[in-house]
DNA sequence: TATGAATGAGGTTTCATTCAT
DNA sequence: TATGAATGAAACCTCATTCAT
């Protein structure tokens, strides 16, 4: 009665241990002190320590698909997307930077044994991305030569490297630099080059 | 009795166990036996369990550049380099899939402690993206509006992204394609568009 | 359920073990097994096997010292003192062969590190005879040309060596008699003879 | 035909090693280093590593024997002979700190299983100073009240400890200091009291 | 005799998980 | 629900010993 959200308190202690020790270097006695409960309080919200891990992931790609899917809304053009889009990522894992590294970081450790599990949330999120090429594609603005699941993918490499070393190095660059620099990179690659040929041709 | 490299035994056993498991869910004395020596051996090489995930990635990346910088010999136009190293990257990735998993998965695990270590090499393997960059700017052929390092870190995560798909994945896309396809949405964004040259189109 | 004091029971087993077959050559598990408790519930009273070995002797001193003072209460004859405190000792010895083997044997053994730790019991427990050498030597009943702290680490060697060889062998002589052989031996030794030749002299 | 004596050098090595680190924290590879040869070649002058800390003993006891039955010689004063006991015992010490310290400390470690071994160059040793006071008793020189054993087993614990104090210790006093105290000591609780005597003698 | 690389048994210690309260 | 003392399985690593050379 005391405790609204135990639940929450301990999802919080996890990505906040997990992020600086690592997943198997963290205990579980850690997340527990961390959250303020007893040991044995964990394993009444959890089935096991990687029951943790799971649970962090999949709330925080809700959480992240829910800002990406607000952040979408009203949106038309694909190019203004894409860009949104990579700024939102970009703006999540700004805002926790914790988060960040346990998402990039331990979980494609833990891929393994996460492929059995339900990895649904990852797939949407590339799902969007893949969407929205296609969507592009389908309007004439991005060319058709790409894959649209590949090229999510790749894009999601690349915006998840940068946001990567973003968080965990030393920032040299501001975080809308290193932003910007990602989109234009794929954004230039993406569209048809409308004026490539007409303009250059131009030939009256 | 002819027992030429232990050494080099023991890694490629490690590379089989951790790609397999994981590094922390490996037992030491698995990779023992894969690698058909008895347990204390091991540590006739390695100074313990992490020493081997060590020498393992400082020994592959020596390996990898080394096929880098074999195959960009004799090369001149910086598009034909990168579309060189894309290619070897996957080929390296190809031949051997655990080994992949392994640089890409455990690697980011363990990155905290590695950063202490020695992680030159793939500072250096970073750096020769970058420098690819750098000199087709130089030369006119690569657009000056994005910095070479951000730059090479994002091409970095899209073809390792590809690459770890295609390694790990049931890989629905023959590796060519998937090759092609990374890096002519990297090419395409990182060139001059011939077209803003319209010059080059001319209207006399 | 009735546990009163596990620490208690765990120490009580480790005198047991270590005394029958030596600190290096005991299992944790097999002081676990004899008190009565898992492997792993050890490690929650103690740092390691070594601060067990530490803890026994710091307990035991404890109890010795406890003794030795309430057993020197309201005397006040140096020489009844001293013979006191001989007893004093062999009875605590005889009391537990097992503890007098551990602090005795085993302790020399770790000598080396437990240099560094706490020895203050060991010290008091010297000071105590010193104190009362130096009492007497006040009182003009022992001689002054001894050195009080020499002659406390003589007298204790000799009342350990003694006190090992009963406890360890085969008892040919009953404990008070060994007691009373050591005393009457360094209590002659200590003694000013002033009253030896006049008294007996007697020149008719 | 290099190595006249490699058994020897071994032993020597021995004594430096378990000196510096106790027998149980030693490993015989040290050993080997110390003696500059291999650690198989160990294996080949003792049977196991006990088996050296058995011979150290030996050897060494056999040394101090030697010196004591030479330093004996021609005594007839069983005063004498007790004290000249004790000076050869430090001066045995105090020419090596390192042997001291493994004949007193390790090898009480290992009385247990050494019981079983041959000690009797340490029976031998007590038995020497046990003869030393039944002789001063027969003489009429040593009280017959104590018995040779049990005195000689204090005496040598007095000797043992003083010298191990002054071995391992910052030592304050000198060592003949230290001898010439612990003699008195014993000698004068020894000596029938001469003047007691005088009453012997005579009223006729 | 001498070597030293290889062996592999086994101990200390950790830590996820349980369960009596 | 909550606790946290207790559990005990299991892993890393050491190191005495062997044996092919």
């Amino acid at each position: 009665m005391t405790e609204p959200d135990k639940r929450r308190r301990i999802l919080d202690a996890a990505v906040k241990v997990f992020a600086q020790y690592g997943f198997y270097n963290s205990k579980v006695s850690q997340v527990a002190k961390e959250a303020g409960v007893a040991d044995g309080t964990i394993y009444l919200y959890f089935k096991n320590k990687e029951d943790i891990l799971i649970q962090v992931f999949i709330d925080s790609m809700d959480e992240i698909l829910r800002r990406q899917e607000e952040a979408q809304e009203g949106l038309e053009d694909p190019v203004e997307k894409l860009r949104v889009f990579a700024e939102t990522h970009f703006l999540s894992v700004a805002e926790s930077r914790a988060l960040a590294e346990v998402i990039t970081v331990e979980l494609r450790q833990s891929s393994k044994f996460m492929r059995s599990t339900d990895m649904k949330p990852f797939g949407r999120y590339l799902g969007m991305i893949a969407k929205i090429i296609e969507e592009g594609q389908d309007a004439g603005a991005f060319t058709r030569t790409l894959s649209p699941r590949l090229t999510a993918r790749a894009i999601f490499g690349a915006i998840d490297e940068l946001a990567l070393e973003w968080a965990m190095g030393k920032r040299q660059s501001s975080l809308s630099d290193t932003c910007a620099h990602t989109t234009e990179l794929f954004l230039t690659g993406l569209q048809t080059r409308p004026t490539s040929t007409p303009s250059s041709g131009g030939k009256p």
